[in-house]
RNA sequence: GCCCGGGUGGCGGAACUGGUAGACGCGUCGGACUCAAAAUCCGAUUCUGGUGACAGAGUGCGAGUUCGAGUCUCGCCCCGGGCACCA
């Protein structure tokens, strides 16, 4: 091929235009609609946003990594799946609602549409004609189908469950709206106060949730562990204690059926009917129960708070010994926990030991350590498992031996049962809201609580609504509410609670493959299903994505879907700091990322979040890095500019001497790009590498040989490619300068060039005693003798040693000799 | 409180499988270009001592394993995420 003249290129890099015409040409060739094909897939899917209005940092650098994979995948030829949408139901909404008197619908359209544009300028790669919000009934209509199927089935139920109150505002609170146990508008102290409400069987769930972990090879460890532990299946004994006086004896579940002869008290909820009986009688412990209420519902209130009890009049039967334990109301012991009851050995839980400090209770120790006396419980409990003593019996006998005997003698004597135990509760689906999907439930006098037929789904949410202050407007709306009962006929009420918002987020990447299915999905998720490579903040490493697994399952049990598990790689990128903090409004300390593209173009923004941090770890936010960066592709632009000056030539395939080395660095940088991006997903390294082999470039003579201006032209049309997922608007303006037909993002990836790679010397270090103490040149088919006695001879080696016996000599082949003196 | 992470120069970070600590970028300092400035380019930049070659110290703190530890083990400290109605 001869040099190609092509017209001169203008030598500064003029981001806004590019970006404009780059994202053109795509939009003109529909270039990421994607559709099934004989292809090998890759589903790539970030997690979709609340439309809270408008794009943050963490929604930048999110949706970034998620763009990058996927581009990286098309380069490497695969049919890619990149769809996007929005989680558009939700309590901001209903706030903003209330703020500024505008309907949430309106409030949430308006805000989709802005962050709709951000993304576009933002240049990813999502087939918007799959885009789904999740709050359009043609979407909730289908999992208002699945919720009457679960009906069916018998998963899902309704039970008393309690929920955080205000009693000013007559309303109930989120969590995050309860501080400090006050409502967070009234300021009156929350209480929990327990109403009917829908439950999904997810417990039915637990041992597939948990077994199928192990078959997650691309999730973190940290998250399969935080799965695992809150599912936390345990088995252990449920034990009646009998009470005296009563028919109806205790019961209570146990890992530790092996410290049972140590169980001195038993504790039980302030809400557990054994304390509302005795609370009729007594006005003092009835102040207590209702003390015990007060404040929200969030464990991490109740487990902090002082623990605290009241004795009860009556006394529990220690099932082994026969005597008398005392019996407390306790806050801390919880009624949706369990069964409501614990007993208490407080020489062996921490817990425990606390409470029986405070009230003065015998702690017994009946563990031993390892020097086979009773564990010391004087400071704290003894937790470590042990053989018994001060057990009667059992003493001697090792943690297994002591739980299957005691077990056995109870089970004979009908006071007791092996149990497996999950930590995991059913999920609580019933939101006392407006701006959610309604459940489609009729409840009827006759017939009780009836499912909506399939015909007459969805039911749809009235939109033209402006919740005005505390409370869902729903069951205010007659025309809403009243309805007749689809079995017999009767007058009867529609259920006016909401789904939790988690239902829309535990399917969409399963509707994304099929978004026009007129059913919840059909056969094209056979082909995308799994998503491939999940990408998402950390935060949701227990809620969503225990969801969203459930949801696959169930959809697989009801016949829709054949994967067992939704998401079989799962990146979870760390957060944006500024200053050492999440940003927040409140600090003031937020970047907006539309003055950073106006300022700067997409291309650097998405290049530092790229480059600042890998993305599973936080990224502190810099605006100088940002400049730092936006330098960079100037210097590459002008670096591009200067070569097609000088003349576009054939790319070269071989070099010698200095050019060979360069190209020896390319190569090297390849190979090393490829596998940052394709495995380690460590873009950071790969830019810096990328960014090494520019300033390697930029040291050559401006006007080289006919050897260097092909090496250079290799080396170019390669950086190109291997920025092109990060940095895809330049990419494609440079691809062309560069005389290159078609669109960048269709290109090949780079595959290094194993010959260049050959090296004939390798630089080793020379340790004495582990410290280094001169380099070595050696040759890279050198022996071990060899590399010893070049390391040897080496004057800072000799000064080290002189004088000492050497007494081992390790040489690591390719990386360093070590020797000991 | 419980579960899960993280802590390396002035700053963001690199060191992937136990083998050269500090790649790359930012900042700072010095120089070139300029009437001057900006931009750009070149050089230096972990700390201490030394003109220097070099030496000593150093990856939150304290122990340990190893020829060799940022990396593995144990015990602490601090920061972050989650805790079921924020999403």
């Amino acid at each position: 091929m001869q040099p190609t003249h092509v017209g001169p290129m203008d030598r500064s890099y003029r981001f806004a235009d590019i970006e404009a015409d780059v994202q053109q040409r795509w939009a003109e060739a529909d270039a990421f609609r994607v559709a099934r094909d004989d292809r090998e897939k890759f589903y790539c899917l970030s997690m979709f946003p609340y439309p809270s209005g408008k794009l943050h940092m963490g929604h930048v650098r999110n949706y970034t990594i998620g763009d990058v994979i996927s581009r990286y995948k098309r380069m490497c030829g695969l049919n890619v799946l990149q769809p996007m949408g929005w989680d558009a139901f939700g309590l901001p909404a209903e706030n903003a609602a209330i703020k500024n008197g505008v309907p949430p619908a309106k409030w949430t359209r308006e805000n989709i549409a802005a962050m709709r544009d951000q993304l576009k300028q933002l240049g990813f790669a999502y087939d918007w004609s799959r885009e789904i919000a999740t709050c359009d009934p043609s979407y909730y209509r289908w999992e208002q189908w699945l919720f009457t199927k679960l009906f069916e089935k018998g998963l899902v139920y309704r039970k008393e469950s309690v929920v955080n109150w205000d009693p000013v505002d007559q309303t109930v609170l989120a969590n995050e709206q309860v501080v400090d146990g006050r409502g967070w508008r009234s300021g009156a102290i929350v209480e929990q106060r327990a109403i009917p409400q829908w439950f999904a069987r997810i417990t039915d769930y637990a041992d597939e949730l948990l077994d199928d972990l192990d078959k997650l090879d691309g999730w973190p460890d940290a998250v399969k562990t935080m799965q695992a532990n809150w599912i936390g299946r345990s088995t252990g004994l449920e034990i009646d204690f009998a009470v005296a006086g009563h028919d109806a004896p205790l019961t209570v579940y146990t890992t530790r059926p092996d410290t049972l002869h140590g169980a001195t008290y038993m504790a039980l909820a302030a809400d557990h009917p054994l304390v509302a009986a005795a609370a009729d009688a007594d006005s003092a412990l009835a102040a207590f129960v209702e003390e015990c209420r007060a404040g929200g519902t969030a464990e991490s209130e109740l487990t902090t708070r002082e623990k605290k009890g009241y004795r009860l009049p009556v006394d529990a039967i220690h099932p082994l010994s026969g005597d008398k334990l005392p019996v407390f109301a306790a806050n801390f012991v919880l009624m949706g926990y369990g069964t409501g009851a614990v007993m208490s050995v407080p020489a062996h839980d921490q817990r425990d030991w606390e409470f029986a400090k405070a009230y003065d209770l015998p702690i017994v120790s009946v563990i031993a350590d390892d020097n086979g006396v009773p564990g010391d419980v004087s400071e704290a409990a003894f937790v470590a498992k042990g053989p018994l003593v001060n057990s009667g019996e059992d003493d001697g006998k090792d943690f297994d031996t002591a739980f299957n005997d005691i077990a056995d003698r109870l089970e004979a004597r009908g006071v007791a049962r092996r149990k497996t135990q999950y930590r995991l509760r059913d999920w609580g689906l019933s939101r006392q809201r407006y701006w959610g999907a309604p459940i489609p439930i009729i409840h009827c006098d006759e017939c009780g609580a009836v499912p909506v037929p399939e015909a007459d789904l969805p039911v749809v949410l009235p939109e033209d609504v402006t919740p005005e202050g505390a409370g869902s407007p729903l069951p205010d709306m007659p025309e809403f509410v009243n309805c007749s009962c689809p079995k017999c006929g009767k007058d009867a009420k529609r259920e006016t609670d909401t789904f939790d918002t988690f239902m829309e987020s535990s399917w969409y990447f399963a509707r994304f493959t099929c978004p026009d299915a007129d059913a919840m999905i059909d056969d094209r998720a056979h082909y995308w299903m799994p998503v491939d490579q999940y990408i998402g903040g950390i935060e949701h490493a227990i809620l969503h994505l225990l969801y969203a697994r459930f949801f696959q399952k169930l959809m697989r049990d009801v016949g829709l879907a054949q994967a067992d598990e939704p998401f079989k790689a799962l990146l979870t990128q760390g957060m944006v700091l500024k200053d050492g903090a999440k940003m927040s409004k409140s600090k003031g300390n937020t970047v907006d990322p539309q003055a950073l593209i106006e300022t700067y173009g997409a291309d650097t923004v998405r290049l530092f979040s790229m480059f600042a941090a890998p993305p599973d770890q936080s990224l502190e936010w810099s605006d100088a890095g940002v400049e730092g960066a936006h330098r960079f592709l100037h210097r590459l632009w002008r670096l591009v500019a200067t070569h097609v000056e000088a003349g576009i030539v054939a790319p070269a395939a071989t070099a010698e001497g200095e050019a060979a080395e360069l190209r020896r660095k390319l190569h090297e940088t390849i190979a090393k790009v490829g596998d940052d991006v394709g495995r380690r997903y460590t873009f950071n390294t790969a830019i810096a590498a990328i960014m090494e082999l520019v300033n390697a470039l930029g040291r050559i003579d401006d006007t080289p040989s006919a050897e260097w201006q092909a090496v250079r032209q290799e080396a170019l049309e390669a950086i190109v490619r291997m920025l092109a997922p990060i940095t895809p608007h330049v990419g494609d303006q440079l691809w062309r300068a560069l005389g290159r037909e078609g669109l960048l993002l269709d290109a090949e990836w780079p595959v290094a060039d194993e010959a260049a790679l050959v090296r004939d010397t390798l630089t080793l270090v020379v340790q004495v005693n582990g410290k280094v103490r001169a380099r070595i040149d050696v040759p890279a088919d050198a022996d071990r003798d060899t590399v010893a006695q070049t390391a040897l001879a080496e004057p800072n080696v000799v000064r080290h040693i002189e004088g000492k016996d050497l007494k081992k000599t390790i040489v690591v082949p390719g990386k360093l000799v070590n020797l000991v003196v």
